[in-house]
RNA sequence: UGGCCCGUCGUCUAAUGGCAGGACAACCGGUUUUGGUCCGGUCGGUCGGGGUUCGAAUCCCUGCGGGCCAGCCA
């Protein structure tokens, strides 16, 4: 039995654990600590649960702590209202927060460490126009252009900065700006503004402050003041990552905070955009902020959607730095595996039209449980059931079309929990179906074609539906058009029926399964007094899927892509032509040693890289060996570092390929110690022994592992021959398993074949 | 166009140089007094090209496609 490895983590492993895990092995942190940092302009959605969940979810799974910290830095969009709402919101979906702390707490703090960025250097004060600066700024393919004011004195920029802060000039007139490299081909990094004036009145520190920090300034401080460790953010602030460290580095000591950036979440069929949502408030294409439709939390909550199902939802989602886009069908599926065990089964006629009998009428009262065979749950209704009843208009039919299982002239259905009913007559008026006449037959008489739900009509209780769909008709609504034409006209559809009176009676907070139609709740935003139930999911439906219009996406495989002429395109002339005359001569030199022209224009690029190969062939080397573990197998131990900070040298990367060179270690073995060396440079013959890593020459030894191996995996010896020939790679990496490394791996494949054709 | 990031079944997501797996959707069947649930099965994928390697989804190069950045928004 398979089991989920992770079933006690809140958050499955991901690129983001892996870096926390990393962080904490390296020991540069010994906790963690994340926060949610939320401004307080509008609403949260379900792309926040998401966020929320992975933040407040880590920190679980690590034993470390989360702030709820409201970045509230710009006076003017900020509301305490949305504060509440989002305290609210976290605290529905479960989570608790350590600390409750505001950007806002710490202006003073930020103000401080403001005045020393300009002490050191690293900050003035710009008294241009927004206009000004946008144009100097340059653009993505041109840098931008320094004023008089980046050469200030620091004196000049403290008394400026002083006086920004004491309100003696206006609105817009001055900025302080970090003093970092206008030609930075990160746009984000081209001086970018710390503080703009904006006397506006602040919900929280009032009229004290006629200056207000902006968000790469206050975000990356404020992670840093609180002891944060991870900073995880959305997939947009990766340019902003840069400024992040910079300040942070420049102000605070170890260990540091770190931002980690993931994909936001985009559902089908909805915007996840504060701004978008918004309009579509404003411009009442919803009903509010709450509107059942909506994908804030608050519209989640109010239709009924439980936080677990929100959890699981986040949980099968996943993060990734992927750009994709999540159907809604995996949250219905969330929200119906969250209700299946808690929603007692119920009946609620939406569309009503009324079902007589002909002959004696059952009359009856049912005990009727309010669970199916397969939910372990207990409990039962008396339902009562005269001589007239109310069933599903969609539940008749004049001509049974093929498959149909539900009323038909002749057919016979059950009542569920009540008798087996034969149709007799359909009423029919403008080809509308108003009304169906049975008879009851006895339960020997055959089987019935299927189960319709029914509710009765002395003792039903009218009632109003909301059926919620989808809000924008298209997966991925095209904003640049008019919201009123992309709005899904049966995004929420009315209907006028009856429920049992069971359903009408309970808690407020009962959702139910109205049977073959959907999980309902009574909807906490109607009208005192009306009894108004709003669909929190439908059921799946295997008949609708059956005959709606749209056609089904087949599966089919993709066609295989032709290849095009801009697949074989070679560059390397272009870059051999563009070398400068340095680097033309270094490439000529390693051409000369045998190196092919792909090789040679890259390593002659890199002055180092060059060197380097020719320090191998001087020790007697192979040049085409030196440049294949320079470029092929380094990077891979390198991650991005430039080769300059690496700790090893020439000396030490030439006496490892000696090793190799001269047959005592193996590739798999020279890798492996290649990760260490690199950081820890020392001979490579004496680590070779240190781990033990000299090359076996025995084959008998390999011989005895693959037999071993292949005794041990009979089930994959058979897959294997039944033509499952992936799995060598598995029989190999076994036996290089077993051997540290040390085994040649050709031998032990030549090995495993010979074993296997046998 | 400069820089950064991302391309795995229809969709979302695993596999960290060694068996391409799961979920959602679809399809077929079984159980069922819900066309639900549950169970079994089927279909279906590494963006193209080249390289490194015994072995590449994974490392390297390159092409293509997508996202982000030129707010005194966050």
């Amino acid at each position: 039995m398979a089991t989920d490895p992770n079933a006690d983590r809140e958050v499955a492993p991901n690129f983001i654990t892996q870096h926390i895990d990393q962080d904490l092995k390296a020991g540069r942190f010994d906790t963690v600590v994340t926060r949610f940092p939320p401004e307080p302009n509008g609403y949260l959605h379900i792309g926040h649960a998401t966020a929320i969940c992975l933040d407040f979810g880590v920190a679980n799974d690590y034993q470390g702590e989360t702030n709820l910290r409201f970045d509230d830095t710009n006076p003017t969009t900020e509301d305490p209202r949305f504060v509440d709402a989002i305290e609210q919101d976290v605290a529905w979906l479960g989570f608790s927060w350590k600390r409750k702390r505001f950007a806002s707490d710490y202006f003073e703090t930020l103000f401080g460490l403001a005045v020393r960025l300009i002490e050191m250097g690293d900050a003035y004060v710009d008294d241009r126009s927004l206009e000004e600066i946008r144009e100097t700024r340059g653009t993505v393919t041109t840098p931008g252009v320094a004023s008089a004011a980046r050469d200030r004195s620091v004196e000049e920029n403290l008394t400026l900065f002083h006086k920004m802060r004491a309100g003696e000039f206006p609105d817009g007139s001055h900025v302080l700006r970090a003093k970092i490299d206008l030609a930075s081909p990160n746009m984000i990094m081209r001086d970018p503004v710390l503080y703009r004036i904006r006397r506006a009145h602040h919900y929280r520190t009032g009229d004290a402050w006629p200056i207000y920090p902006l968000y790469d300034f206050a975000h990356p401080l404020s992670d840093a003041l609180e002891g944060v460790t991870h900073s995880l953010c959305t997939l947009e602030f990766e340019n902003n990552r840069e400024i992040y460290d910079w300040l942070v580095a420049r102000l605070f000591d170890p260990p540091r905070p770190r931002q980690i950036e993931f994909a936001r979440l985009n559902l089908a069929h909805t915007v996840v955009s504060k701004r978008q949502l918004l309009r579509l408030v404003e411009d009442g294409h919803v009903r509010g902020w709450d509107d059942p439709r909506m994908p804030t939390l608050a519209a989640l909550r109010r239709r009924g959607i439980r936080p677990s199902a929100v959890r699981e939802f986040a949980r099968r989602v996943g993060i990734t730095k992927t750009n994709a886009s999540t159907p809604v069908e995996l949250l219905d599926s969330a929200v119906r595996d969250d209700l299946n065990e808690v929603a007692p089964r119920t009946m609620a006629v939406l569309d009503p039209i009324p079902l007589r009998f002909e002959g004696p009428a059952p009359a009856a009262t049912l005990e009727a449980s309010l669970w199916p065979h397969d939910v372990p749950m207990e409990g039962s209704r008396s339902l009562s059931m005269g001589d007239r009843l109310w069933v599903e208009r969609d539940d008749v039919a004049v001509d049974a079309p093929k498959g149909w299982k539900r009323l038909a002239p002749g057919a016979v259905v059950r009542l569920r929990h009540g008798p087996l009913v034969r149709c007799t007559d359909v009423e029919v008026r403008d080809d509308r179906v108003e009304g169906v006449t049975v008879e009851v037959v006895p339960e020997a008489e055959g089987k019935p074609q299927g189960v319709i739900h029914w509710v009765d009509h002395a003792t039903g209780i009218p009632a109003v539906f909301h059926l919620v769909n989808p809000l924008f008709q298209d997966a991925q609504p095209d904003l640049s058009q008019p919201l009123g034409e992309l709005i899904n006209p049966d995004s929420l559809q009315v209907r006028s029926g009856f429920v049992e009176p069971y359903a009408a009676v309970q808690d407020a907070d009962v959702r139910f399964q109205f049977e073959r139609q959907g999980y309902f709740w009574k909807d906490p935003g109607a009208p005192e007094g009306d009894l108004v139930f709003v669909r929190i999911v439908t059921l799946k439906d295997g008949w609708q899927k059956r005959t709606r219009q749209v056609e089904p996406v087949r599966t089919q495989p993709k066609p295989k892509k032709t290849p095009q002429a801009s697949d074989f395109v070679d560059r390397t002339p272009d870059m051999v032509a563009s070398l400068t005359p340095e680097a033309r001569k270094r490439f000529e030199a390693l051409q000369a040693e045998g190196l092919d022209d792909a090789d040679a224009v890259r390593l002659a690029g890199d002055d180092q890289l060059a060197g380097w190969v020719q320090d191998a062939v001087a020790a007697g080397l192979p040049a085409a060996l030196a440049a294949n573990w320079l470029l092929n197998e380094l990077p891979r131990v390198q991650q991005g570092r430039p080769l300059g900070e690496l700790a090893w040298d020439s000396g030490t990367f030439t006496n490892l390929l000696k090793l190799l060179h001269e047959d005592r270690v193996t590739a798999a073995a020279a890798r492996q110690m290649l990760g260490v060396l690199v950081d820890d440079p020392q001979d490579p013959a004496v680590l070779m022994q240190d781990l033990g890593l000299e090359k076996l020459g025995d084959d008998a030894a390999l011989k005895a592992w693959v037999t071993e191996v292949l005794a041990e995996h009979p089930d994959r010896v058979e897959a294997f021959k039944g033509g499952k020939t992936g799995l060598r790679g598995f029989f190999v990496g076994q036996v290089m398993q077993r051997s540290q490394g040390r085994a040649d791996a050709k031998r032990v494949g030549e090995l495993v074949d010979e074993a296997l054709a046998s």
